[in-house]
DNA sequence: TATTGTTATACTCTATAACTATA
DNA sequence: TATAGTTATAGAGTATAACAATA
């Protein structure tokens, strides 16, 4: 199969080993917050101002729509997240942060941030590269 | 902190974006051979003919013991691993791949190189530069 | 006494299937 | 009929605390 040529084969094998050595410390990133990892991404997909119907998130989580309400109820509980009725379609419920939600973002945001010291040893232009690359990766559909 | 400058900062967000993301995928990788990602990681690292220590395998996946004794019975309920006592200190045990997991984890790295497929849609340039980046990013100590 | 692994317990994450309300 | 979200249920992953066997 034409995808396991030399390059990309490496290159994902590289991926996959510093995704699973970073991922082992991605939990003690939200420790202090309290929020396991799937909380963790949930509050990171979710930018203040901009509400995020269910469904969507279950497809960018790729998980069943149920594990969702979980979840949702878990964040909504902690006063995190609520839940509105959209406007539109009554079927449809989207995720707006609460204030208190989005003060506990931004320090995860913060917390984040402070995980890329080690991205900060590359040079500006592989900085650049990095990101247009991994930009690709995520947004190439599938 | 000077690691918080825009560049490192957008490519470590995006990094983390990467591997969730990735990380939702990683049952539908072990899918056909009914892996979950948790099995899928401790298969990974037990490699034929090089047994590891349940301890030791505690540390690397960073979790509590006692979650590796739960993981360490499934697998060994369906035959994949073995428990063997340790010749030097009788506490410790440690954990074979059996001739059917054997199997089973080459199949799953199999898997795993087919999965560069994205990879494969980038210019040889950028998987060169990528290669280059995360050897840097995995050889850094810390 | 300290360490390795297990057991008991509890909570979160996850999926499937059946259900409700809306379209 | 089809779709969005919920509920019921079950299994897996995770941690903490108490425990057994060995060092």
């Amino acid at each position: 199969m034409k995808c396991m040529d030399a390059g990309s084969s490496r290159a994902w094998q590289l991926l996959v080993r510093f995704f699973f050595a970073q991922r082992e410390r991605l939990p003690a990133a939200g420790d202090g917050l309290d929020l396991s990892p799937a909380q963790w991404h949930v509050l990171h997909l979710i930018e203040p101002e901009q509400p995020v119907p269910m469904g969507r998130l279950a497809d960018t989580l790729g998980c069943d729509a149920s594990n969702v309400t979980g979840l949702v109820d878990r964040l909504e509980a902690r006063g995190l997240v609520e839940r509105r009725a959209s406007a539109g379609d009554r079927r449809v419920k989207v995720l707006h942060l609460t204030p208190t939600g989005s003060r506990l973002r931004a320090q995860l945001l913060r917390q984040i941030a402070g995980g890329s010291c080690r991205l900060a040893r590359l040079s500006s232009q592989d900085q650049r590269t990095l990101v247009r690359i991994l930009e690709t990766l995520i947004d190439d559909p599938r």
